[in-house]
DNA sequence: CGCCTATTTGAAAACCGTCAAAGTATGTGG
DNA sequence: CCACATACTTTGACGGTTTTCAAATAGGCG
């Protein structure tokens, strides 16, 4: 995605730097606070990247899907990575190492504003969401971020409650009792790790209600 | 701060595109949502960024002291500004044309670097509040606002305790609480408007307690 | 069919927000 | 210099949302 504006020469050349990597359900590419020394774009598969917190919970920043980038943010400068990335099911990636990815940028001034372009807009979705967790109720953040998974990948959402939560920044059990309202109410149908969307206006106006 | 590798011919380029604004106290500058003309620079005074939640809270993304840049980015896009900023006290500004500063940058790779790297830090910042605010308990996140503002302001902070509040994610109520206990604690000193921290490495155990 | 994981439900408790009221600095105008 | 307005700080009581803990149910895969 974000290397679209190159030629065919381009991506030839793109082709020598990148390698493809394959990991197992559950795998771990990098922890937080690992030496970056790779930057990432998910191939197939699904990948999550997350931080712990000192509870022992997880906090799920984002799901990326094939043609997604990750880990860029700390692949700029000479940082460990500020999150955690994990296999959520059987994946491939490709894989350029830091340097090699610098020095192409160097020769490529459309792609690094293209990268600016997705840093700002992952800046506006974190500074969003922090603005909802400080002040917006659990119901009205599980429905922001199913929302936003709608948008993102359609109607039908493969995720289990424990992932949503995750997302929500709440526990599994009250992502449940949330989720089941919802059922109840017509706004989704649900079954085991899937959540389907069939009423998006209403889900919409969960959001935007100031109580 | 970002314009620090330039030389002097270069700077005077770029005096030529930057022009001077004052604002009085609680002035704002730009509302979320607006339409993202300029690009900022604080030159004296103190200004804050924050969004609206929909009870009408505020949620206080950062302060921003003389040198510092901020609206960047809206300004890379045609997009609006995805927050508010408001003038704390009676301050001055430096401000860019979109249009000025897009084409600045075209000339001056180096720049675009040191932005990208200051886009990346926000982000990492912004990532780890996510956590701290789905994850840690009050206390904990105010110590770590604490901590983070003597790292960038020194010991003595300048911010009243709503201030801290919107910054914490909290109420006024609470984050008097907490700070309550911790001048009993020895940990900090406070008077009307000011918190001293005088046992850093206290407040530091705080934010890294399990419980 | 049996195991593992995901989902569900219930009850109690904790944390924090809300509301109300009062105390205390700071500055301003007379 | 004092009175007063204003904003910041403090405290208490109460209630609600959400977490926690525990246990039971149900779905899917070998």
């Amino acid at each position: 995605l974000i290397f679209s504006s190159l030629s065919d020469d381009e991506l030839t050349e793109l082709s020598t730097i990148v390698s493809e990597h394959s990991l197992n359900s559950e795998q771990y590419l990098f922890w937080e606070g690992d030496y970056a020394d790779y930057f990432y774009i998910v191939a197939q598969g699904k990948v999550k990247v997350l931080k712990h917190a000192t509870t022992g919970k997880e906090f799920i920043i984002a799901f990326f899907s094939p043609g997604e980038m990750f880990g860029e943010v700390a692949a700029f400068e000479k940082k460990p990575y500020p999150a955690s990335a994990q296999a959520v099911s059987a994946s491939v990636v490709f894989r350029i190492q830091r340097e090699d990815f610098i020095s192409f940028l160097n020769k490529h001034p459309q792609v690094v504003l293209r990268i600016i372009g997705i840093l700002s807009e992952r800046l506006r979705v974190a500074q969003s969401r922090l603005r909802d967790l400080a002040a917006e109720r659990v119901e009205q953040r599980l429905a922001g971020i199913l929302l936003m998974l709608t948008t993102k990948l359609g109607p039908t959402l493969p995720f289990t409650r424990q992932e949503i939560a995750d997302m929500t920044g709440t526990t599994t059990e009250t992502a449940i009792r949330v989720i089941s309202q919802l059922k109840d109410r017509r706004i989704i149908k649900s079954s085991r790790g899937q959540i389907e969307i069939i009423d998006e206006p209403n889900l919409r106006r969960l959001t935007e209600d100031s109580h």
